[in-house]
Order: structure tokens, then sequence, then C-alpha cells
DNA sequence: AGGTGGACCCGAACGC
DNA sequence: TGCGTTCGGGTCCACC
């Protein structure tokens, strides 16, 4: 293959040319994904590591055949006569090249386990949650929790599960945290089903958009009364990103008059966290 | 040391 | 109509 690239921010901290130069004669063996990373594996133990975030795409296309395009980052010419070519408007996305051997590490440093593998089990996200004092919005968000959870499924996820955003991730009872891992698997079984959400710019690598965006019972739905009790959703800010939930269904204190367990931490009152 | 918020980028949507 | 401002998405990094 032969590859050109375009943007000097896509490959950074490393020169585009050089990367590029790297990647020439290599040969692809298998493209694989992990959480949010595309894992394009050489037949020389190498392995190129793409991050879309939020508007990459690639396009495959008989050579010659790609259409002018302005935001075209890159381009990789395959052997078969066939190209590649990465876009990004907003040029988030990077492309980083791995030595043999480095990619288990780079990915085992960054990303927890996959939430649509069998090994991931309410007992496994309790390990995770356990001790955490962040949202549980942000463990969700936070890839080494999980992989693969972004904002819009963080929110469909715990609407499903009926847990606030802002529970303590560490304080969530076992029936909820048995709730939650369902509600992730849901949630981007979903998403996968109708092919993503299409809210401005992702399309489908045939240019169709997702329906999942027609499917959401939280995000980006302030006002709109819940599917389940008909309380108008509410948004809000976790973790820096807008955050959308039904406040009768997603209570912060679920169990108020409950009480016999979780007595283990004492309730600090005196901390004045403004909702 | 875990958690938080700003920076990065740029088109769309908004306010005046 | 035309301008300026705000917003958002994922990850890294500085800071608390």
């Amino acid at each position: 293959m032969q590859v050109e690239i375009n943007d000097p921010r896509l490959t950074r901290p490393f020169e585009r040319r050089s990367v590029a130069a790297e990647l020439e004669g290599e040969t692809v063996a298998a493209v694989d994904r992990r959480g949010k990373y595309l894992v394009v594996r050489f037949e020389s133990g190498r392995s190129l590591l793409i991050h879309l975030r939020m508007t990459g795409s690639l396009l495959h296309a008989r050579n010659g055949a790609l259409a002018d395009d302005p935001y075209r980052r890159a381009v990789v010419r395959l052997d078969d006569g066939s190209d590649v070519a990465y876009r990004d408007v907003r040029r988030f996305g990077t492309w980083l090249l791995l030595e043999p051997g480095e990619l288990d590490d780079y990915l085992a440093a960054r990303l927890g386990s996959e939430p649509l593998d069998r090994g991931f089990t309410a007992r496994r996200l309790a390990e995770r949650l356990q001790d955490r004092r962040a949202p549980i919005k942000a463990a969700l968000l936070d890839q080494r929790t999980l992989a693969g959870m972004g904002n819009i499924y963080a929110d469909e996820a715990l609407w499903l599960a009926r847990v606030h955003p802002l529970r303590p991730a560490g304080e969530l009872a076992p029936d909820e945290i048995t709730r939650v891992t369902k509600g992730v698997k849901d949630a981007l079984r979903a998403g996968v089903a109708r092919q993503g959400a299409t809210l401005r710019d992702y399309s489908t690598p045939d240019g169709r958009r997702g329906r999942m965006q027609l499917e959401f019972k939280a995000y980006g739905r302030a006002g709109e009364p819940c599917d389940r009790c008909g309380t108008p959703i509410e948004k809000t800010r976790v973790a820096g990103r807008g955050t959308w939930f039904c406040p009768m269904c997603q209570q912060l204190e679920p169990r108020r008059y409950a009480a016999s367990r979780s007595s283990r931490r004492p309730s600090r009152s005196s901390r004045q966290s403004s909702v």
C-alpha cells in the first residue's frame, strides 16, 4: 500500500510524511475494533490505531472513483487498485502507528472490557466502580471502566437502568449495578441495530443515515415527556457534558426511607453541592 | 491519587 | 443580511 497524509494534526506528534513513509509497503493482515479504536494489523506485526472521534470516516472506492472532498485528510492506495479515503471535518481524529508488541499495552492502559462480550458482567462492573466517588455517568464515560461508551449512550443506558447520572459510582446498590450492566448492553445493541445515530455528520459507510436518534429516550429530549412516566426530561451538566435524564425515574436518593443496609459511609452533610 | 475542567477543532445554530 | 458567540463530541493533560 501507498499512503498520502495531508493533515499534520492526524499523526501528531509524529511528522505526517514520515508516518506515510513508514506505512509504505505494509500489507494489511486484519482489521479490528477495540472500544472506539479501529485497529489495522499489518503482516509485519505493526498496527495502525485509528480513532475517528466525532466526524472522522473511512470511504472505500475503486481507484480514481473518489469524489473531490475538501475534508479528506489522507488516502491509502491499496495494491488491489482500490483506495481508502480518510475524511474528518473537525480534524479531531488520530492515526497512531505502533510497532510490533506495542498494541496490547497501549490498549490495556486505556480500555476496560468490551461491554458486548460475555466477560462484561455486573460483577465485573461492580469491581470497576468500587470505591469510586465520581458520578456514575463520569465513570461510564471513562474508557477504563468499560470500552466504548460515549455521551449519548451513557445517558440512554442510565435512563434504561433508572439510575441518576450523578449517583456516586461506588455507592450503587447491587441491583442498580445489575440494571446499569443491562442498560449499557441494551443501549449499545439498540444503537448498533439501527446503525448508529445521525445527528449531524455521521453516516454509514454506504452513505446512509443511522436511525438511533429516532429512538432516544433521554439524550437531547429536554422538556419532552419521559416514555415511561410522562415527567419532562431534564438537562443538566455532568463531567462537563450535556446530560439528559428523567427526574422521576432516575432519583438521586433512590432509597431515602429504606435504609437498613448500606451504612458504611457516614453522611457528610457539610459539603454543599449545588445541583 | 482520583476527579475535574480546559484545550483541541470547526460547522451549525443561535443572538443581536 | 451579516456579524459575533456558543455549543458539542472524545481524549489528553494540567491542576486541585
